[in-house]
RNA sequence: CCAUGGGUGGCAGAACGGUUUAUGCAACAGACUGUAAAUCUGUGCCAAGUAGGUUCGACUCCUACCCCAUGGA
Protein backbone atom coordinates (compact mmCIF):
# COMPACT_ATOMS: atom_id res chain seq x y z
CA UNK A 1 0.00 0.00 0.00
CA UNK A 2 0.96 3.26 -0.86
CA UNK A 3 0.13 6.16 1.43
CA UNK A 4 0.07 9.88 1.07
CA UNK A 5 0.38 12.52 4.02
CA UNK A 6 0.01 16.01 4.01
CA UNK A 7 2.22 17.19 7.27
CA UNK A 8 2.57 20.86 6.39
CA UNK A 9 1.02 23.33 4.42
CA UNK A 10 1.96 27.05 3.07
CA UNK A 11 -0.53 28.31 0.58
CA UNK A 12 -1.19 25.54 -2.24
CA UNK A 13 2.43 24.43 -1.77
CA UNK A 14 2.68 21.05 0.72
CA UNK A 15 4.94 19.17 2.26
CA UNK A 16 4.56 15.84 2.50
CA UNK A 17 5.33 11.64 2.35
CA UNK A 18 4.83 9.15 0.59
CA UNK A 19 5.15 6.00 1.88
CA UNK A 20 5.84 3.19 -0.69
CA UNK A 21 6.55 -0.85 -0.59
CA UNK A 22 10.39 0.68 -0.92
CA UNK A 23 10.47 3.53 1.41
CA UNK A 24 9.41 7.32 1.83
CA UNK A 25 9.49 10.26 -0.99
CA UNK A 26 9.47 13.18 1.10
CA UNK A 27 7.52 15.57 -1.29
CA UNK A 28 7.56 17.84 -3.59
CA UNK A 29 10.21 15.93 -5.21
CA UNK A 30 12.00 15.53 -8.16
CA UNK A 31 12.03 12.12 -9.72
CA UNK A 32 15.10 11.44 -12.01
CA UNK A 33 13.44 9.59 -15.38
CA UNK A 34 15.88 6.40 -15.84
CA UNK A 35 13.67 5.51 -18.63
CA UNK A 36 16.04 2.32 -19.62
CA UNK A 37 16.51 1.30 -16.29
CA UNK A 38 19.41 3.74 -15.53
CA UNK A 39 19.63 7.39 -15.21
CA UNK A 40 21.67 8.06 -18.09
CA UNK A 41 25.63 8.24 -16.33
CA UNK A 42 24.69 7.84 -13.02
CA UNK A 43 24.82 4.89 -11.44
CA UNK A 44 23.02 3.90 -8.36
CA UNK A 45 25.82 4.42 -5.80
CA UNK A 46 25.89 8.01 -7.44
CA UNK A 47 22.03 8.19 -6.94
CA UNK A 48 22.07 7.00 -3.54
CA UNK A 49 24.75 9.42 -2.65
CA UNK A 50 22.84 12.25 -4.33
CA UNK A 51 19.74 11.71 -1.74
CA UNK A 52 17.36 10.96 -4.83
CA UNK A 53 14.21 8.99 -2.94
CA UNK A 54 12.96 7.69 -6.25
CA UNK A 55 13.53 7.31 -9.79
CA UNK A 56 10.99 6.37 -13.25
CA UNK A 57 11.72 3.57 -15.75
CA UNK A 58 9.75 3.69 -18.49
CA UNK A 59 7.12 1.05 -19.74
CA UNK A 60 7.74 1.51 -23.43
CA UNK A 61 11.24 1.54 -23.71
CA UNK A 62 11.51 -1.73 -21.60
CA UNK A 63 8.93 -3.60 -23.18
CA UNK A 64 11.27 -3.31 -26.43
CA UNK A 65 13.96 -3.89 -24.82
CA UNK A 66 14.91 -6.09 -22.48
CA UNK A 67 11.23 -7.10 -22.48
CA UNK A 68 8.49 -7.05 -19.27
CA UNK A 69 9.12 -10.39 -18.97
CA UNK A 70 12.60 -11.01 -18.74
CA UNK A 71 12.82 -8.29 -15.85
CA UNK A 72 10.24 -10.24 -14.28
CA UNK A 73 12.46 -13.18 -14.11
CA UNK A 74 14.93 -11.08 -12.45
CA UNK A 75 12.74 -10.40 -9.80
CA UNK A 76 11.27 -7.34 -10.71
CA UNK A 77 13.13 -3.69 -11.95
CA UNK A 78 14.56 -2.98 -8.34
CA UNK A 79 16.43 -6.11 -8.28
CA UNK A 80 17.27 -5.92 -11.79
CA UNK A 81 19.02 -2.44 -11.71
CA UNK A 82 19.86 -3.23 -8.17
CA UNK A 83 17.83 -0.30 -6.90
CA UNK A 84 16.01 -0.60 -3.76
CA UNK A 85 14.28 2.31 -3.21
CA UNK A 86 10.75 3.52 -4.89
CA UNK A 87 10.72 3.50 -8.97
CA UNK A 88 7.82 4.99 -10.65
CA UNK A 89 7.19 4.02 -14.22
CA UNK A 90 5.41 5.65 -16.76
CA UNK A 91 2.72 4.04 -19.11
CA UNK A 92 4.28 4.28 -22.33
CA UNK A 93 1.63 6.11 -23.66
CA UNK A 94 3.49 9.08 -23.91
CA UNK A 95 6.59 7.59 -26.19
CA UNK A 96 3.84 5.55 -28.38
CA UNK A 97 2.44 8.79 -29.71
CA UNK A 98 5.87 10.87 -29.75
CA UNK A 99 8.25 8.12 -31.62
CA UNK A 100 5.78 5.03 -32.49
CA UNK A 101 6.74 5.19 -36.49
CA UNK A 102 4.30 4.95 -38.78
CA UNK A 103 2.33 2.00 -39.92
CA UNK A 104 0.38 1.34 -43.54
CA UNK A 105 2.02 4.98 -44.40
CA UNK A 106 -0.26 4.75 -47.22
CA UNK A 107 -3.73 4.47 -45.82
CA UNK A 108 -5.46 6.90 -44.45
CA UNK A 109 -8.80 6.57 -44.67
CA UNK A 110 -10.06 4.02 -41.95
CA UNK A 111 -7.26 4.66 -39.45
CA UNK A 112 -8.44 8.37 -39.08
CA UNK A 113 -11.99 6.99 -38.39
CA UNK A 114 -10.91 5.62 -35.29
CA UNK A 115 -8.72 8.70 -34.14
CA UNK A 116 -5.26 7.76 -36.27
CA UNK A 117 -2.61 10.67 -36.33
CA UNK A 118 0.06 11.62 -38.18
CA UNK A 119 2.21 13.42 -35.92
CA UNK A 120 4.54 15.38 -37.72
CA UNK A 121 8.07 16.08 -35.91
CA UNK A 122 10.56 17.19 -38.36
CA UNK A 123 9.97 15.50 -41.39
CA UNK A 124 8.90 12.12 -40.63
CA UNK A 125 4.98 11.57 -40.78
CA UNK A 126 4.66 8.84 -38.14
CA UNK A 127 1.59 6.91 -37.62
CA UNK A 128 0.53 5.23 -34.55
CA UNK A 129 -3.01 3.52 -35.37
CA UNK A 130 -5.69 4.09 -32.37
CA UNK A 131 -8.24 1.92 -31.57
CA UNK A 132 -10.81 1.76 -28.56
CA UNK A 133 -8.46 -1.15 -27.16
CA UNK A 134 -5.35 0.77 -27.21
CA UNK A 135 -2.41 1.97 -30.19
CA UNK A 136 -0.79 -0.30 -32.85
CA UNK A 137 2.85 1.00 -33.51
CA UNK A 138 6.17 0.17 -34.51
CA UNK A 139 9.09 -0.43 -32.55
CA UNK A 140 12.22 2.24 -32.62
CA UNK A 141 14.16 -0.46 -32.29
CA UNK A 142 14.00 -3.03 -35.05
CA UNK A 143 10.66 -1.39 -37.12
CA UNK A 144 8.16 -4.47 -35.76
CA UNK A 145 4.41 -4.15 -34.81
CA UNK A 146 3.64 -3.75 -31.72
CA UNK A 147 0.38 -3.27 -29.23
CA UNK A 148 0.08 -0.93 -26.61
CA UNK A 149 -3.15 0.09 -24.59
CA UNK A 150 -4.68 0.33 -20.68
CA UNK A 151 -4.19 -3.54 -20.19
CA UNK A 152 -1.16 -3.95 -21.74
CA UNK A 153 0.24 -1.23 -19.90
CA UNK A 154 -0.65 -1.73 -16.80
CA UNK A 155 0.29 -5.09 -16.64
CA UNK A 156 3.84 -4.60 -17.92
CA UNK A 157 3.86 -2.25 -15.20
CA UNK A 158 2.89 -4.63 -12.26
CA UNK A 159 5.61 -6.66 -13.79
CA UNK A 160 7.84 -4.25 -13.74
CA UNK A 161 7.08 -4.13 -9.92
CA UNK A 162 7.12 -0.19 -9.51
CA UNK A 163 5.70 1.28 -6.81
CA UNK A 164 3.82 4.48 -8.54
CA UNK A 165 2.27 3.63 -11.87
CA UNK A 166 0.50 5.26 -14.20
CA UNK A 167 -2.87 4.99 -16.25
CA UNK A 168 -2.24 4.57 -19.98
CA UNK A 169 -3.70 8.03 -21.90
CA UNK A 170 -4.25 9.06 -25.13
CA UNK A 171 -2.18 12.30 -26.26
CA UNK A 172 -3.72 14.99 -28.03
CA UNK A 173 -0.56 17.06 -28.66
CA UNK A 174 -1.29 17.12 -32.36
CA UNK A 175 -5.22 17.66 -32.10
CA UNK A 176 -6.76 21.18 -33.18
CA UNK A 177 -9.71 21.71 -32.71
CA UNK A 178 -11.86 21.46 -28.95
CA UNK A 179 -13.69 18.25 -30.87
CA UNK A 180 -10.20 16.29 -31.67
CA UNK A 181 -9.21 16.80 -28.18
CA UNK A 182 -12.90 16.22 -26.92
CA UNK A 183 -12.68 12.73 -28.21
CA UNK A 184 -9.20 12.23 -27.02
CA UNK A 185 -10.11 12.99 -23.79
CA UNK A 186 -13.01 10.85 -23.89
CA UNK A 187 -10.75 7.97 -24.97
CA UNK A 188 -8.22 8.48 -22.20
CA UNK A 189 -11.51 8.57 -19.92
CA UNK A 190 -12.26 5.07 -21.19
CA UNK A 191 -8.60 4.16 -21.22
CA UNK A 192 -8.33 5.39 -17.55
CA UNK A 193 -11.28 3.33 -16.50
CA UNK A 194 -9.23 -0.08 -18.56
CA UNK A 195 -6.50 0.90 -16.66
CA UNK A 196 -8.35 1.02 -13.27
CA UNK A 197 -9.55 -2.73 -14.57
CA UNK A 198 -6.84 -4.39 -15.35
CA UNK A 199 -5.20 -3.15 -11.65
CA UNK A 200 -7.56 -4.20 -9.89
CA UNK A 201 -7.60 -7.63 -11.75
CA UNK A 202 -3.94 -7.99 -10.98
CA UNK A 203 -4.58 -7.98 -6.72
CA UNK A 204 -8.13 -9.23 -6.83
CA UNK A 205 -7.99 -11.86 -9.44
CA UNK A 206 -4.48 -13.11 -9.30
CA UNK A 207 -5.18 -15.51 -11.72
CA UNK A 208 -6.81 -13.98 -14.39
CA UNK A 209 -5.10 -14.98 -17.55
CA UNK A 210 -2.14 -12.68 -18.82
CA UNK A 211 -2.17 -10.55 -15.71
CA UNK A 212 0.93 -11.09 -12.94
CA UNK A 213 -0.07 -12.67 -10.11
CA UNK A 214 1.04 -10.07 -7.05
CA UNK A 215 1.71 -12.27 -4.03
CA UNK A 216 1.49 -9.66 -1.66
CA UNK A 217 -1.09 -7.30 -1.39
CA UNK A 218 1.34 -4.82 0.63
CA UNK A 219 3.12 -4.44 -2.88
CA UNK A 220 0.36 -2.83 -4.04
CA UNK A 221 1.65 0.03 -6.40
CA UNK A 222 -0.18 4.20 -6.17
CA UNK A 223 -1.80 4.27 -9.62
CA UNK A 224 -2.03 7.55 -11.16
CA UNK A 225 -4.94 8.93 -13.52
CA UNK A 226 -3.41 11.14 -16.17
CA UNK A 227 -5.61 14.52 -16.33
CA UNK A 228 -5.77 15.76 -20.22
CA UNK A 229 -7.57 18.29 -21.84
CA UNK A 230 -4.69 20.35 -23.40
CA UNK A 231 -5.32 23.96 -23.18
CA UNK A 232 -8.65 24.23 -23.25
CA UNK A 233 -10.29 25.04 -19.29
CA UNK A 234 -13.40 23.53 -19.81
CA UNK A 235 -11.81 19.88 -20.79
CA UNK A 236 -9.25 20.17 -18.36
CA UNK A 237 -11.37 20.65 -15.42
CA UNK A 238 -13.67 18.04 -16.62
CA UNK A 239 -10.62 15.89 -16.73
CA UNK A 240 -9.40 16.57 -13.18
CA UNK A 241 -12.91 16.00 -11.94
CA UNK A 242 -13.18 12.43 -13.62
CA UNK A 243 -9.38 11.82 -12.29
CA UNK A 244 -10.12 12.54 -9.35
CA UNK A 245 -13.49 10.54 -8.59
CA UNK A 246 -11.35 7.28 -9.90
CA UNK A 247 -8.03 7.60 -8.71
CA UNK A 248 -6.32 8.02 -5.53
CA UNK A 249 -2.98 10.17 -7.39
CA UNK A 250 -3.29 12.56 -9.79
CA UNK A 251 -0.78 12.88 -12.73
CA UNK A 252 -1.09 16.11 -15.05
CA UNK A 253 -0.11 14.89 -18.53
CA UNK A 254 -0.18 16.19 -21.94
CA UNK A 255 1.54 19.23 -21.43
CA UNK A 256 3.35 20.51 -24.63
CA UNK A 257 2.68 25.03 -24.70
CA UNK A 258 4.20 27.48 -23.55
CA UNK A 259 5.22 28.46 -19.66
CA UNK A 260 2.07 30.24 -19.06
CA UNK A 261 -0.32 27.71 -20.41
CA UNK A 262 1.33 25.39 -17.84
CA UNK A 263 0.62 27.11 -15.22
CA UNK A 264 -2.77 28.00 -16.10
CA UNK A 265 -3.81 24.19 -16.86
CA UNK A 266 -1.71 23.49 -13.28
CA UNK A 267 -4.17 26.12 -11.62
CA UNK A 268 -7.55 24.51 -13.38
CA UNK A 269 -6.65 21.30 -12.60
CA UNK A 270 -5.39 21.74 -8.78
CA UNK A 271 -8.72 24.09 -7.93
CA UNK A 272 -10.59 20.24 -8.95
CA UNK A 273 -9.29 18.14 -7.33
CA UNK A 274 -9.10 16.72 -3.63
CA UNK A 275 -6.37 17.85 -1.20
CA UNK A 276 -5.39 14.88 0.09
CA UNK A 277 -4.27 13.12 -2.81
CA UNK A 278 -0.63 13.19 -4.54
CA UNK A 279 -0.39 15.68 -7.60
CA UNK A 280 2.63 14.68 -10.06
CA UNK A 281 3.30 17.29 -13.02
CA UNK A 282 4.47 14.63 -15.56
CA UNK A 283 7.91 16.00 -17.66
CA UNK A 284 8.20 19.09 -16.06
CA UNK A 285 11.47 19.57 -13.97
CA UNK A 286 13.38 23.10 -15.42
CA UNK A 287 14.12 25.39 -11.80
CA UNK A 288 11.61 27.90 -12.56
CA UNK A 289 8.57 25.37 -12.97
CA UNK A 290 9.85 23.55 -10.13
CA UNK A 291 8.93 26.42 -8.11
CA UNK A 292 5.90 27.36 -10.01
CA UNK A 293 4.74 24.23 -10.08
CA UNK A 294 5.13 23.60 -6.06
CA UNK A 295 3.68 26.83 -5.08
CA UNK A 296 0.24 26.00 -7.21
CA UNK A 297 0.14 22.81 -5.08
CA UNK A 298 2.44 20.23 -7.13
CA UNK A 299 4.05 17.36 -4.81
CA UNK A 300 6.10 15.23 -7.44
CA UNK A 301 7.54 16.26 -11.05
CA UNK A 302 10.05 14.09 -12.90
CA UNK A 303 11.94 15.25 -16.20
CA UNK A 304 14.37 14.87 -18.58
CA UNK A 305 15.79 17.84 -18.63
CA UNK A 306 18.63 17.45 -15.77
CA UNK A 307 20.46 14.60 -17.16
CA UNK A 308 19.86 15.75 -20.51
CA UNK A 309 21.70 19.02 -20.33
CA UNK A 310 24.06 17.55 -18.68
CA UNK A 311 25.41 15.63 -20.95
CA UNK A 312 25.15 18.61 -23.93
CA UNK A 313 26.98 20.71 -21.27
CA UNK A 314 24.59 22.70 -19.65
CA UNK A 315 25.37 22.80 -16.12
CA UNK A 316 23.00 24.40 -13.17
CA UNK A 317 24.08 27.06 -11.30
CA UNK A 318 22.53 29.32 -8.71
CA UNK A 319 21.28 33.01 -8.45
CA UNK A 320 24.73 33.92 -6.49
CA UNK A 321 26.30 32.40 -9.34
CA UNK A 322 24.88 34.28 -11.82
CA UNK A 323 21.78 31.42 -12.30
CA UNK A 324 18.80 33.06 -14.00
CA UNK A 325 15.37 32.59 -15.21
CA UNK A 326 17.02 34.29 -18.40
CA UNK A 327 19.73 31.89 -18.73
CA UNK A 328 17.55 28.68 -17.47
CA UNK A 329 20.00 29.08 -14.77
CA UNK A 330 22.51 27.19 -16.22
CA UNK A 331 26.28 27.35 -17.23
CA UNK A 332 27.31 25.94 -20.78
CA UNK A 333 30.47 24.69 -19.81
CA UNK A 334 31.33 24.10 -23.49
CA UNK A 335 32.54 27.73 -23.65
CA UNK A 336 35.56 28.65 -24.61
CA UNK A 337 35.63 31.21 -21.74
CA UNK A 338 35.83 28.34 -19.14
CA UNK A 339 38.61 26.94 -20.59
CA UNK A 340 41.25 28.62 -17.52
CA UNK A 341 38.09 28.85 -14.89
CA UNK A 342 39.47 27.61 -11.86
CA UNK A 343 36.00 28.03 -9.89
CA UNK A 344 33.54 24.96 -9.59
CA UNK A 345 30.44 24.50 -11.52
CA UNK A 346 28.67 26.18 -9.34
CA UNK A 347 30.42 27.93 -6.14
CA UNK A 348 28.99 27.01 -3.08
CA UNK A 349 27.60 23.69 -4.63
CA UNK A 350 28.41 20.67 -2.00
CA UNK A 351 27.99 17.78 -4.55
CA UNK A 352 31.19 16.03 -5.36
CA UNK A 353 31.64 17.72 -8.74
CA UNK A 354 32.03 20.68 -7.46
CA UNK A 355 33.84 19.57 -4.55
CA UNK A 356 36.70 18.56 -6.55
CA UNK A 357 36.52 19.29 -9.90
CA UNK A 358 36.92 22.41 -11.65
CA UNK A 359 34.88 24.56 -14.69
CA UNK A 360 38.26 24.01 -17.07
CA UNK A 361 38.68 20.54 -15.89
CA UNK A 362 35.03 19.55 -16.86
CA UNK A 363 35.15 21.64 -20.28
CA UNK A 364 38.48 20.00 -20.93
CA UNK A 365 36.16 16.64 -20.57
CA UNK A 366 33.70 18.27 -22.52
CA UNK A 367 35.67 18.62 -25.35
CA UNK A 368 37.90 15.76 -25.26
CA UNK A 369 34.95 13.67 -25.45
CA UNK A 370 35.74 12.01 -22.05
CA UNK A 371 33.08 9.50 -20.93
CA UNK A 372 33.69 11.03 -17.48
CA UNK A 373 32.52 14.07 -18.33
CA UNK A 374 28.61 12.52 -18.39
CA UNK A 375 29.22 11.35 -15.14
CA UNK A 376 30.49 14.40 -13.71
CA UNK A 377 27.76 16.53 -14.99
CA UNK A 378 25.08 14.81 -14.12
CA UNK A 379 25.89 14.30 -10.73
CA UNK A 380 25.96 17.78 -10.77
CA UNK A 381 22.80 18.73 -12.05
CA UNK A 382 20.74 15.81 -10.51
CA UNK A 383 22.65 17.27 -7.16
CA UNK A 384 21.68 20.73 -8.02
CA UNK A 385 17.86 19.53 -8.16
CA UNK A 386 17.03 17.23 -5.87
CA UNK A 387 19.06 19.69 -3.36
CA UNK A 388 17.09 22.55 -5.21
CA UNK A 389 13.78 20.34 -3.63
CA UNK A 390 15.05 19.71 -0.45
CA UNK A 391 15.00 23.47 0.21
CA UNK A 392 12.17 23.63 -1.09
CA UNK A 393 10.51 21.75 1.37
CA UNK A 394 12.22 23.07 4.47
CA UNK A 395 11.84 26.76 2.99
CA UNK A 396 7.60 25.43 2.77
CA UNK A 397 8.09 24.36 6.27
CA UNK A 398 9.66 27.28 7.45
CA UNK A 399 7.17 29.47 5.94
CA UNK A 400 10.03 30.63 3.95
CA UNK A 401 9.31 29.49 0.35
CA UNK A 402 8.47 33.07 -1.32
CA UNK A 403 11.81 33.90 0.20
CA UNK A 404 13.55 31.14 -1.85
CA UNK A 405 11.39 31.66 -4.79
CA UNK A 406 12.03 34.71 -4.66
CA UNK A 407 15.98 34.40 -4.34
CA UNK A 408 15.73 32.27 -7.91
CA UNK A 409 12.63 34.38 -9.86
CA UNK A 410 12.64 37.78 -8.44
CA UNK A 411 8.80 38.94 -9.33
C1' C B 1 70.76 13.15 -58.85
C1' C B 2 66.90 10.02 -61.50
C1' A B 3 61.79 8.01 -61.64
C1' U B 4 56.84 8.09 -60.07
C1' G B 5 52.88 10.17 -57.30
C1' G B 6 51.36 14.43 -54.88
C1' G B 7 50.81 19.74 -52.83
C1' U B 8 42.90 22.22 -51.94
C1' G B 9 40.00 26.00 -45.56
C1' G B 10 42.91 24.98 -38.60
C1' C B 11 43.16 19.45 -39.97
C1' A B 12 41.40 15.46 -43.18
C1' G B 13 39.49 14.96 -47.94
C1' A B 14 36.22 15.15 -52.78
C1' A B 15 34.58 16.95 -57.38
C1' C B 16 34.92 20.13 -61.42
C1' G B 17 37.34 24.50 -67.70
C1' G B 18 32.25 28.49 -65.82
C1' U B 19 26.94 31.59 -61.43
C1' U B 20 28.26 31.55 -53.82
C1' U B 21 33.71 24.52 -54.78
C1' A B 22 31.51 19.59 -51.46
C1' U B 23 31.78 16.72 -47.03
C1' G B 24 33.77 15.32 -42.22
C1' C B 25 36.42 16.83 -37.92
C1' A B 26 37.99 20.91 -35.11
C1' A B 27 36.42 26.07 -33.86
C1' C B 28 32.45 29.57 -32.52
C1' A B 29 27.44 29.94 -30.79
C1' G B 30 22.28 28.28 -29.80
C1' A B 31 18.65 24.65 -28.33
C1' C B 32 17.19 20.87 -24.82
C1' U B 33 10.55 19.88 -20.00
C1' G B 34 6.22 11.86 -18.81
C1' U B 35 14.62 10.48 -23.21
C1' A B 36 15.10 7.01 -30.71
C1' A B 37 19.57 12.80 -27.37
C1' A B 38 27.61 11.50 -25.37
C1' U B 39 21.84 14.64 -29.38
C1' C B 40 20.07 18.46 -32.58
C1' U B 41 20.42 23.46 -35.09
C1' G B 42 23.07 27.41 -36.78
C1' U B 43 27.84 30.37 -38.03
C1' G B 44 32.50 31.42 -40.00
C1' C B 45 36.44 29.99 -42.49
C1' C B 46 38.63 36.38 -46.49
C1' A B 47 40.59 27.60 -49.00
C1' A B 48 44.13 25.99 -54.03
C1' G B 49 52.87 25.61 -52.82
C1' U B 50 55.31 29.84 -55.75
C1' A B 51 55.82 32.49 -60.39
C1' G B 52 54.31 32.80 -65.14
C1' G B 53 51.28 31.17 -69.39
C1' U B 54 46.80 29.26 -72.36
C1' U B 55 41.53 30.79 -72.16
C1' C B 56 35.95 35.09 -72.54
C1' G B 57 36.80 32.35 -67.88
C1' A B 58 41.45 28.15 -64.20
C1' C B 59 41.31 25.05 -58.01
C1' U B 60 40.83 22.27 -62.68
C1' C B 61 45.08 22.68 -68.78
C1' C B 62 50.60 24.07 -69.86
C1' U B 63 55.80 25.65 -68.20
C1' A B 64 59.45 26.60 -64.52
C1' C B 65 60.76 26.58 -59.62
C1' C B 66 59.89 25.07 -54.38
C1' C B 67 58.26 21.32 -51.05
C1' C B 68 56.47 16.24 -49.56
C1' A B 69 56.10 10.76 -50.19
C1' U B 70 57.86 6.22 -52.25
C1' G B 71 61.46 3.60 -55.15
C1' G B 72 66.37 3.73 -57.42
C1' A B 73 71.65 5.40 -58.07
Amino acid sequence: MVQFKILQKSGRSRVGKLTTPHGVIDTPNFIPVGTQATVKALSVRDLEEIGVQVVLGNTYHLMLRPGADLIEKFGGLHKFMSWDKPIMTDSGGFQVFSLGVGLESGEGKVLKEVGNEDLVKGQKVRLAKVEEKGVTFQSHLDGSKRFLGPRESIKIQHQLGADLIVAFDDHESSKHTKEEMKRSLELTERWALRSLDAYRRCHSEPKAKNLPRMRDSNNRPLMYGVVHGGTNKELRIRSARFTDENFEAIAIGGIYGKRRDLYQIVDWVVENISEEKIRHLLGIGEVEDLFNGVEKGVDLFDCVAPMRRARNGSLYISPKNSGSVKNSFTLNIRLSKYALDKKPIDHGCLCYTCGNFSRAYLNHLYRANEILFHNLATYHNVYFITNLLKKIREAIGNKQFDKLRGAFCPP
